[in-house]
DNA sequence: GTTCCTGCAAATCCTTTGCAAGTTC
DNA sequence: GAACTTGCAAAGGATTTGCAGGAAC
């Protein structure tokens, strides 16, 4: 049983279609439904892995390129953490930033009114309007810190 | 005349490859100079040309492989802005962090150690143990949100 | 039927690597 | 002279693009 959310989702995704003149296809949807159920933070490839499960005809071009129509239709963001390109949901999803842990890579979000305040302030300052900003800490995770030499596979 | 920092760096260089056992060469000794007297946040390009008025003969994988270097030995950071990689000094500089114009492209930094005590608030948390961080904030410079339509040139 | 979409292969871009010739220690 | 460096060309990895055939409207 979908969300409501996912729902919306998908309505997003049909509305910014035909706004756009596109069209709609198999591989689309099914794209963009392994988008929504998988884990966040998925990287390509990780997308590619899971689509190809469910129609292992569909090629990875047609995967970036449905990736660029998520991020303009508001449903997706990019993110590049350690060097990777990766993906989550945007759509209705509160503002958040990344932690991440250098030992087992696991990614944990975090948000801080206070930092955004602050962020603010600075901006301010200097005159600087604000459009968006990216904040990672990289460090260990709690797990990862209490063990002695975790071997840092992702 | 060099500022003394300048001559503390290029010593720090000179160190560095002793203890590694690696070699001094014109080539390193041309690009840590031009590293050293060029603005701040350039690319590998930016760099590249700048070493290349002075010594055209020098090529870009010597860029590269010597600014390996230097961030080993302590002396440049790699940042990621906007999806281009470019290198700060790193030696003695206070932690920053940066604001880039969207319309302009210009750097700007900011630190605040209120952000920073806030990370290590929530960092301890989660029972994170913070290694780093990247904190960027984009959007409009002051001289570019007064204007209309600046243009978006880098 | 026109316009858009897909997958492949090829092209790009950025960065790294293998190698033969040249330098440094 | 052994070990390290260099620059070139080639290889790599990630992403984009050209194109011919296929699908949607």
């Amino acid at each position: 049983m979908k969300s409501p959310v996912v729902r919306e989702e998908k309505e997003v995704f049909t509305a910014y279609l035909t706004r756009n003149r596109l069209k709609r296809s198999d591989q689309r949807e099914v794209i963009l439904d392994t988008f929504l159920d998988s884990e966040e933070h998925l990287s390509v490839d990780d997308l590619l892995q899971a689509v190809q499960k469910r129609r292992p005809d569909i090629g990875r071009t047609t995967v970036y390129r449905t990736l660029k129509l998520l991020q303009a239709a508001g449903l997706a963001q990019e993110l590049v953490l350690q060097g990777q390109t990766r993906f989550e949901r945007e759509y209705k999803r509160a503002h958040h930033d990344h932690f991440i842990c250098t030992s087992c890579g696991e990614i944990f979000e975090f948000s801080s009114p206070e930092i955004e305040r602050l962020q603010d302030e600075i901006a301010n300052d200097m005159g600087f309007s604000i459009q968006g900003h990216r904040h990672q800490i990289y460090g260990l995770c709690s797990r990862c810190s209490s063990r002695p030499e975790p071997g840092a596979t992702h």
